[in-house]
RNA sequence: GGAACGGUGGCAGAGUGGACAAAUGCAUCCGCCUUGAAAGCGGAAGGCCCAAAAGGCCCGGGGGUUCGAAUCCCUUCCGUUCCGCCA
């Protein structure tokens, strides 16, 4: 959620962060609401005033009673019934328009960063980083889509998977499926030295899935289990986020690292048909994901560390990749800044989207109450949130399947997995 | 799923119709004392709305009774314990 003081104080500010964004319905939603926030601040100093005689009057009753005066406090009492009528009425209708308010303010995005650059679509997004361990030319061996040579190798069977679940899942099996761990393993074993591990729960609250800013507005794109109001996880990033929500920290505790492995679950609504074949979307994955929570000011440097940790990951497998800064007009609900991480494929002939790394400011904070007591002083802030995948698996899969073709079919096990792979160096054929 | 008991400030915990934003203890901060610290003594300090003052709201959430609710009633969620079931 965006701040209303700022949007009450500042509305041309909010104005030209929206302008940035490129949406122009949102301009009408600014306006609705600075209209409710105005009218909702009338009733609830009208509300308040009436209480307060309320709150007077019957301190007077009080003390009539105790001076044996039963009329004078009869006629008070009465009084004090109409304002209280009054009271509640007030009190009705300010509920009313704060959930109005709340359902508008919910779907409002962030602030885009100074930084992020301009644009309307992801053709503006900027490449920063790279391309790095790209070679200047890949034998016709590796121009092989990796759903192909899986099947060679026998360690994907999808044809199965959609038997036992339905279309767009995914199940590897043998190496195949000690290769998804493996990369799991891999990711959370290094970043052991700043994070710690979680292992969150893969269903939340609707609460929970609000916070982070998928719902209300992306409801459609998540799985409900309706019957026990639970949300299946999209990413590690929503119970990570809600870990501490509703808690005041000390500024001393911050910045948290945290990370998580977790399966998760998108619906792909708008996506049927599209990249059906082998790793490349699936209604069920696994991520590793790394959060921090943090103070304003150490948010800029985590969003540094948390990239480089993901391209790290992704150097040492030795995989051809570029980094990419996501323009506004690209960026999605929650987003004050962020960059995407991508993988060549060339059996596919494609960057695939392996890592997103972002920074939400208060925006995700505000949702889940995240605050933090700085000192003696008055009040509270809220922190800042800031998440990556430290690696996605079944892109990065795909794209060792695709980089690391041998000539006789075979895949070559990238060094660093090795040792999650009982040693295996490759995968060859049954 | 059934039963019982609970949910109050950072934590622990008192309060069962008015003077209660709420005792007390621990933790925190400031001062005194001390070479320094501890102990001791004195003091400060909850969150939220509003630009702020005034004012209002907040004792898990919602509703009700009442002139007035942390306190009574209903409901819901969460927790603990016991029983049942279960990986």
């Amino acid at each position: 959620m965006i701040d209303i003081r700022l949007l009450r104080n500042a509305p041309e500010v909010v104005r030209a962060a929206m302008d940035r964004r490129a949406k122009p319905d949102l301009i009408a939603q600014l306006d609705h609401a600075l209209r409710l926030d105005a009218r909702l601040r009338d009733i609830v100093v009208e509300r308040d005033e009436v209480r307060h005689q309320v709150n007077n009057i019957s301190k007077q009753v009080g003390s009539l009673r105790e001076a044996g005066d039963t009329t004078g406090a009869e006629v008070l009492m009465a009084q004090s019934r109409d304002l209280g009528t009054r009271a509640a009425g007030l009190a009705a209708e300010s509920v009313e328009v704060e959930s109005a308010l709340r359902e508008v303010m919910l779907c409002i995005p962030n602030l885009p960063h100074a930084d992020a650059p301009d644009g309307t679509s992801d053709r503006d997004n900027r490449v920063v980083v790279g391309p790095n361990n790209l070679p200047t030319s890949f034998p016709t061996h590796r121009r092989v889509p990796h759903w192909e040579t899986a099947e060679q190798l026998g360690i994907l069977d999808n044809e199965r998977a959609v038997k036992i679940s339905g279309a767009m899942f995914t199940m590897q099996r043998g190496l195949g499926a000690t290769l998804a761990r493996a990369l799991c393993q891999y990711a959370l074993d290094a970043n052991v030295d700043a994070f710690e591990e979680i292992r969150p729960p893969s269903l939340v609250t609707t609460a929970t899935l609000t916070a982070t800013g998928q719902l209300p507005k992306f409801a459609d794109d998540a799985y409900s289990i309706e019957r026990d109001d639970l949300w299946c996880i999209p990413t590690a990033e929503v119970p990570l986020t809600s870990i501490y929500a509703g808690e005041v920290l000390r500024e001393d505790e911050l910045p948290k690292r945290l990370m998580a492995y977790s399966p998760c679950y998108r619906r792909e609504a708008g996506s049927a048909g599209r990249d059906t074949r082998g790793m490349l979307r699936g209604h069920e994955f696994d991520k590793v994901e790394i959060f921090a929570l943090a103070l304003p000011e150490q948010a800029p440097e985590l969003l540094v560390e948390l990239r480089d940790r993901a391209e790290r990951l992704i150097s040492a497998l030795g995989l051809p990749y570029r980094i990419i800064e996501i323009c506004t007009g690209d960026f999605g609900q929650s987003h004050h800044r962020s960059f995407d991480l991508e993988v060549y494929a060339p059996g596919c002939d494609t960057w695939l989207e392996v890592s997103s790394v972002s920074w939400f400011s208060d925006y995700q904070a505000r949702r889940a109450d995240i605050r933090v007591k700085r000192g003696m002083q008055k009040g509270t802030d809220f922190a800042h949130t800031l998440n990556g995948s430290a690696l996605a698996v079944p892109r990065v899969w795909a794209a060792i399947l695709e980089n690391f073709r041998e000539e006789d079919g075979s895949v070559t096990v990238p060094s660093v997995l090795r040792p999650y792979m009982r040693g295996a160096e490759r995968i060859t054929r049954p």
